[in-house]
DNA sequence: AACGTAATTTAGACATGTCTAGAATCGAGC
DNA sequence: GCTCGATTCTAGACATGTCTAAATTACGTT
């Protein structure tokens, strides 16, 4: 529970942890740094702070998981960027590549009731603008494991639901592409050896590779 | 002119210095240190600091002055303060009471580009919800110095065109009575030796102390 | 089972911004 | 012109968050 205000950084690391570890269950060091921008070094001594606060459990040498305390804070800081994004591109003129950052730097200033106002004033959106979900004001998240547009076999049709979001440029293609949330596309070929993927969207057809198509998820269409 | 990013406190520095010796001319440590709750041996600290990049010129035990670099960045802040307020007012349905501190924080996080499309989708105010005048993005700013209620003699009329904006008790109480912006205030009485003045706005007629009244500034109806 | 590489942690340093305690300075009143 | 009280500055300490360099641990390979 607790009301307790965290600086910025440790927020920071939380969130990391989170999104390093929902896929692996754990996240390394390493990882985080990484991630961050810092040492290793730099995450080992902020680790130490977390699990004093009770934020983090260390098993040192072998990884980081957040506690039930520190996953809520975590996920009311995606809460926080999510809505940000989502409004900044509906009610500012935004567009998708140029939210990421902007909301990076809010979200560690705008206040709950702030997020929650903006939320409504765009209708309770359950995505950000790259498909991402927001979590609920009380900390509930879904997040479904999408398959790839890489996955997708030859003749298969799916519909995109997510891009991956922290990219600008690759945002700008994307949407040159028309590849974004809400699409239809259609596996024509598949090369092989990892080759490149013919994919349709629209009227239009594209060929993608297969690092590119790892980051574009898809759902039924 | 440089783009250089200041820290979130030297710009309240900045902000603290600029306020404090628009009127006289210069701010003294312990002025600083009062409104930004701080020590005034950190005052010290930080002015050293300032002076070194330029921002603030520094006679010791004689006061503090902005340079033209310095006024320059704390412009920027109030601006992006006062865009803020009035965005949060005219577009998410804040109270005028709500939006200082909300501003306090997101100030230091917003982007000038963020600022900038904020002010056109409320239409470019010239002041904020208190009256307070907006600076334009070249830093800009026409300050005119009003009279106050107290000012008014017997008889005179005239209309309120800005509010101390810090003190949300302040605010709520002034909301009450319709002492806001744009109202027409008339002086019916004043009582003799500082006493009290009895003001109509619309049909009502309050009777206020000088001290408040000291806080409420007015301008030829 | 021992080795070597990669990951991790510890040790020590630094920058920022804050504090308390005490020294220096200013200026008003005598 | 001197003294006293208030203001301001300096000195030294601490918290946070970062770094580099060096020590430690883990683990796949041999």
């Amino acid at each position: 529970m607790s009301t307790a205000a965290y600086t910025a950084s440790v927020e920071d690391y939380l969130k990391a942890i989170y999104e390093l570890s929902r896929d692996s269950g754990s996240a390394g060091t390493s990882e985080v740094a990484a991630r961050l921008a810092v040492a290793p070094a730099s995450v080992s001594a902020m680790v130490r702070r977390l699990v004093e606060h009770g934020l983090v459990s260390h098993e040192p040498y072998h990884g980081l998981r957040l506690t039930k305390e520190g996953r809520a804070v975590a996920l009311q800081l995606v809460r926080r960027h999510r809505v940000l994004e989502a409004y900044l591109v509906a009610a500012l003129g935004y567009t998708w590549d140029q939210v990421h950052d902007e909301a990076e730097r809010l979200e560690h200033a705008a206040s709950p009731a702030l997020i929650n106002r903006m939320a409504a004033a765009i209708g309770e959106p359950a995505v950000d603008p790259h498909g991402a979900p927001i979590p609920t004001a009380h900390g509930k998240l879904e997040e479904p494991k999408y398959r790839t547009l890489g996955d997708l076999t030859a003749g298969e049709s799916a519909q995109i639901v997510r891009v991956e979001d922290k990219d600008p440029e690759l945002l700008r293609y994307l949407a040159s592409l028309r590849f974004m949330p809400g699409a239809t596309v259609s596996c024509l070929r598949r090369e092989p050896y990892e080759g490149p993927l013919t994919i349709r969207v629209g009227s239009k057809t594209h060929v993608i590779g297969p690092p590119l198509a790892a980051r574009i998820f898809v759902d039924e269409a």
